[in-house]
RNA sequence: CGCGGGAUGGAGCAGUUGGUAGCUCGUCGGGCUCAUAACCCGAAGGUCGUAGGUUCAAGUCCUACUCCCGCAACCA
């Protein structure tokens, strides 16, 4: 392997529609992170680039949804997201975004690079234009019948009533989604870049890169064997980068092609800032540089096939020396994914937890090899019998023990004492620095508390409380060896746990002139020096029953009145006929009656009951509730049951009485 | 056959090119008492989802099956 000058870190690119949660970070931003802590401990010349993605339909139509500009979802974000990784000491050398002047000429100017090549080749395309909205309609933006399935509400790209994948000429009587308008097919030109013809040369690189990780060879491999296909870089659309090229105003450049530019002008953008406006080019441009991309399983197509393909069409710049993309974080065995407000979010949890122990969950449980999972119980128990009783513990003994035996000032050490413990400290360093190197941050965690179980190991076998009343001086040494293990502990517990390393650097009253990862295992200290204030590092938590960070919506006041109340029209009802929705696990659609009303309702209960038990059961309905349609079948109403636990059970009256009575 | 991931002692996970099944937590027994009832030592506990196959040898490779989970268009 070449030996690489220098690092260029990039972590995903966080898009600015929703905020940051658990899974998030621990698929990319903070393995990110600690790598980059580790490289600076090394003192490597090591730079950590992020921004917001801020294009895309799905911005625009949030804006739409919400009446608010696009400018005003992508600042909410940014900030709210920016915050949230300072909060859990994600540390980048600039986040970014990608709606800066920068990016927009930058990514232009990629373009420009390729076209002028004549790399890009262009179609002439039907599109869907609204005279009344004065644009092309992109595929979400479209509305209308679909040709199989007859569904009166498909969107342009999809039938959700039949799953069937569309294009907007497809689908009959097209109405905008926008304005409603009846739009008009028109030609439009889009481009396209060739990922096809770089297929030979994107394997051969891929696959000389042999120490990625398997699932993103797996990955890859999948994609090289369907066969690469071009893929279009413009967009009939109004919100993102302007396709530089005249006559083509009204055009942006598709989100997937200017993105992953975010990385490039992020780091132009940095190097602004610090005054030397033309140093970006070492780190994308020399091939000294080892560029390596942090990502999520979900990016990985973008960052290990397409991204590269693009750097090779434009020929500049370096390509990344690996990919390590995690898998998914669950969240207690089940989903966490936004979409079902299951998430745990970033800028929740941060409120209640100390951020390191968010660290240490995240890290002692990433999904490297596969989808993890995070729970609540573990995350206690991570606290008050490992970072509680290992760690803060071996430090708190010792300091008190300074504190109580030697009137809190460091004691001389004698030479020899303790040559086993600071061999082991010396061998974990190494491994450990390998476990980094080779993006195993689980293993380089768990050694890394080996080094903080050997400590307290060390402390027991010599039993100085014992020694003291014998022979002061030498209690005394091992007293001073503890307090170096201390100090080695801070140093090597940093890429994951950074506010606790600095903490203990101020217990030992000890300054920055030794914080290296080479002093790992040295003699750093000085005797007679006082220590600083003690402090327990990590209390021990107890977490209530009910989980404190689960978004379930912040509701100020979840107290309604009586009024409130009233407006809910609950009603019994008669299970008529009942069936499942057809391509839907959850779903089924029943018949009711309640009084001499007949309802339609779907509910998600097909996981819990057939269809043939609950035929002739009497339920509760929400009677008054506004319909809407599941998967393209109107429902009418609502269903009351209980659930808890993934179990679930409907909710009946305890007498018979007939369908129809008012329940209150 | 929509795409993808998984199944290893009570829980959560390692197991890299096939060669005595490991780690953290928990449990039980003991030790210590400097320390946040924390620390240290010892022990118990696994036919590695099922059924076949390849091999001197399979958690690891091949085939089929079962069950879980995530995503996608759903849980009103």
């Amino acid at each position: 392997m070449k030996k690489r000058k220098r690092y260029l870190i990039t972590a995903a690119l966080p898009y600015a529609n929703g905020y940051l949660h658990l899974g998030h970070i621990a698929g990319a931003y903070l393995p990110a992170d600690i790598f980059v802590r580790f490289k600076k401990l090394n003192n490597e010349d090591i730079i950590f680039i992020c921004g917001s993605d801020e294009h895309g339909t799905a911005i625009e139509i949030s804006a739409m949804k919400e009446k608010v500009s696009p400018k005003e979802i992508i600042d909410r974000y940014h900030f709210a997201n920016k915050d949230a990784f300072e909060k859990l000491g994600i540390n980048f050398d600039i986040f970014s975004r990608t709606s800066n002047e920068i990016h927009h000429k930058t990514s232009q100017d990629f373009f420009l690079n390729l076209y002028n090549k004549d790399l890009l080749t262009q179609r002439s395309e039907k599109q869907l234009y609204s005279e009344k909205d004065n644009r092309y309609l992109a595929d979400r933006f479209v509305e209308g019948t679909c040709p199989i399935c007859g569904y009166e509400e498909a969107r342009g790209d999809q039938c959700e009533s039949c799953g069937s994948n569309l294009t907007p000429l497809e689908l009959i009587n097209p109405k905008s989604k926008i304005s409603g308008d009846t739009p008009v097919i028109k030609e439009s030109i889009n481009y396209y870049f060739p990922l096809e013809n770089f297929q030979k040369k994107l394997e051969n690189w891929f696959r000389a890169n042999t120490n990625w990780k398997p699932n993103v060879k797996n990955y890859c491999e999948g994609w090289f064997k369907t066969g690469l296909k071009d893929r279009a870089i413009t967009r009939d659309l109004d919100w993102g980068v302007q396709v530089p090229i005249k006559g083509q105003e009204g055009k942006v450049i598709y989100v997937w092609f200017e993105a992953p530019i975010g990385y490039i002008s992020a780091t132009k953008e940095l190097f602004i800032q610090k005054g030397e406006p033309d140093k970006w080019k070492d780190y994308w441009c020399k091939d000294d540089t080892s560029l390596i991309h942090f990502i999520g399983k979900d990016n990985i197509i973008f960052h290990a096939i397409v991204f590269p393909a693009m750097l090779m069409a434009h020929g500049e710049f370096v390509l990344p020396e690996n990919v390590p993309a995690n898998e998914f974080l669950n969240l207690e065995g089940g989903k966490l994914s936004k979409s079902k407000g299951h998430g745990i979010l970033v800028k929740d949890i941060v409120k209640e937890f100390n951020p390191d122990l968010i660290r240490y969950t995240l890290a002692s449980n990433l999904p490297e090899n596969k989808d993890s999972d995070f729970s609540w119980d573990d995350f206690q128990i991570k606290n008050n019998n490992e970072l509680a009783a290992i760690l803060g513990n071996f430090i708190n003994r010792t300091v008190v023990f300074v504190k109580t035996k030697f009137e809190n000032i460091i004691p001389p050490g004698i030479e020899d004492e303790g040559k086993d413990i600071f061999g082991y400290i010396n061998s974990q360093k190494n491994l450990i620095s390998e476990l980094y190197d080779s993006f195993r941050f689980r293993d380089a965690l768990n050694e890394t508390m080996n080094i903080v179980r050997a400590a307290n190991k060390y402390f027991n076998d010599s039993e100085p409380w014992k020694v003291i009343k014998t022979d002061k001086e030498k209690c005394g040494s091992i007293i001073n060896n503890c307090l170096e293990i201390c100090h080695s502990i801070a140093i090597s517990i940093f890429p994951i746990l950074p506010l606790t390393s600095a903490k203990i650097l101020k217990i030992l009253n000890k300054d920055k002139s030794d914080f290296n990862w080479d002093r790992i295992g040295k003699f750093c200290l000085h005797s007679g020096i006082k220590l600083g204030e003690n402090e327990i590092l990590f209390p021990q938590l107890e977490i209530k029953a009910e989980k404190p960070a689960d978004t379930k919506r912040e509701e100020p006041d979840n107290l309604i009145t009586i009024d409130d109340f009233k407006k809910i029209n609950l009603r019994t009802a008669v299970i008529l006929e009942c069936e499942r929705v057809e391509k839907s696990r959850k779903l089924l659609k029943l018949k009711v009656k309640s009084g001499d009303k007949e309802k339609q309702i779907v509910a998600g209960i097909a996981e819990h009951y057939s269809p043939e038990e609950l035929k002739g059961k009497t339920i509760i309905i929400v009677d008054n509730l506004k319909p809407s349609k599941l998967m393209g079948i109107e429902s009418q109403g609502m269903l009351l049951a209980a659930k808890k636990d993934g179990k679930l059970t409907l909710v009946s009256t305890e007498k018979e009485i007939e369908d129809g009575a008012d329940v209150s």
